[in-house]
DNA sequence: CGACCCCTTGATTAGCCTCAACAACCGTGG
DNA sequence: CCACGGTTGTTGAGGCTAATCAAGGGGTCG
């Protein structure tokens, strides 16, 4: 008898309930069959009206919002599993772009076969509900960095997170991780610019905290940064009792 | 025959449908009571777990985050007919701490009375669903605002916001509204000090731009801002259709 | 009546941006 | 195979925005 391999979805969602043969099969048919993108390509246009919903599967991808000029933000980035277009499902016209960071696919659905779906599987609708808060989360403590940290704060502080959601796809024994981003993007999500960050992690790197071997860098001393910048793995913390 | 008044949150909801009389009874019973609450009162502690969703039935709340000094974030205000807590459902600890702002109202319910209200009304948990995602898109907003534009824009983008989302509550005739925050907390909003919010708002209504007779605030000239800032009204671009 | 919060204004400072120049790397096409 | 343009990373010099420090007035609550 053939087992299909889970999709990250699954597994992520396997992580917290264990679920039934009925709940797998409703999951797979919900995800349906995975597009491939490659880096760069759209997953949600800013400029085209949309209703669908996206499941990351592989890669990474992220969203950004564009005023005129070159001012650019980066509001989230997303991994395997995550869900994209879940915080703006009452918009038509999606707020920010979503572009792939890095090749890979996506399942995509509508907003109603999602709903639909959710209906008849309540518990599964709750734990994916609570999923997402955690991006809701985060995104919540970079604001606060943001505007209340020094820039190299801010940058440790990011690195934190991303070090920590990217735990939650796959558990590197090290601190090390992959970081497939810019210096400019990252100041584009942090409100700094590229030269600045630049500046930061040379810094960094210097006295000996930060190791970067393109495109991996390695936290050397996580708790320090942890403790000092007051750190919540908020992936970490996800509680699901109340549901069942 | 006495018809009871409908609830903030209900007249909320029946701007975007029409509500059965069926809805309109599961309505109520999930919303309960409603607790009085003063000005400063906690809806929110961040120091105790909870599990709790709050509707508001009157007044205003603010969500704040704080690191250790007097670092304050300002994450969220909520008006009435606003839903606290959904954005960190997934959390037994808040992550932020939600106080009155104004005398004021709340309803209060389980996370789990919410979601098993929404398997047993779909329609009308989407449209919830749908509701809360503006106050998240605002804040995407705020946060591009705060990392890419100026102090003073800044404060702009933050006022037509507010404008925004007060008229979701109540038409105002005029560009007139209320803003019960100090001068402290609009800066604990946009990532500035007091002082140089106070110097902000001298500054724009010596220009005329601005009317300030406290604690309402009246903008001159709405549109020139709103072209300039490219603020997009999100409450007034909700759109449900694709639920139906 | 004092304590505290909120607002207001001035002078000074510093953190981060801007401008500028160049090196290293990449994919592309001749 | 190399030439090439475009993107990314690196470093220096100087400037501006918004923070900090400082001081005082008005209002309110206990």
């Amino acid at each position: 008898m053939l087992k299909t391999v889970q999709s990250a979805f699954q597994s992520r969602i396997s992580r917290h309930i264990l679920l039934t043969d009925t709940e797998r099969d409703a999951l797979s048919r919900l995800e349906g069959q995975a597009v491939a993108l490659g880096k760069r390509d759209h997953v949600f246009s800013d400029s085209k009206p949309n209703d669908r919903i996206a499941i990351m599967r592989s890669g990474w991808a992220v969203s950004r919002v564009r005023s005129d000029g070159n001012q650019t933000t980066i509001s989230q980035i997303f991994m395997a599993g995550d869900i994209i277009g879940l915080s703006d499902i009452g918009l038509n016209r999606p707020p920010h772009e979503t572009t792939m960071q890095t090749d890979g696919s996506v399942h995509l659905l509508s907003r109603k076969a999602l709903c639909d779906f959710g209906a008849q599987h309540p518990r599964l609708f709750a734990l994916i509900l609570s999923l997402a808060s955690l991006d809701a989360t985060a995104l919540n403590d970079r604001l606060h960095a943001i505007t209340r940290y020094s820039a190299e704060d801010r940058l440790m502080h990011f690195l934190l997170t991303i070090k920590a959601k990217s735990e939650q796809i796959s558990e590197h024994a090290s601190d090390r991780f992959p970081l497939p981003l810019s210096q400019k993007e990252i100041g584009d999500a942090l409100g700094l610019t590229d030269i600045y960050v630049n500046r930061l992690l040379r810094g960094l790197q210097k006295s000996g905290q930060l190791s970067l071997t393109r495109p991996n860098v390695k936290i050397n001393e996580r708790s320090v940064w942890a403790t000092r910048l007051n750190f919540q793995d908020r992936y970490a913390a996800l509680d699901f009792s109340w549901a069942s």
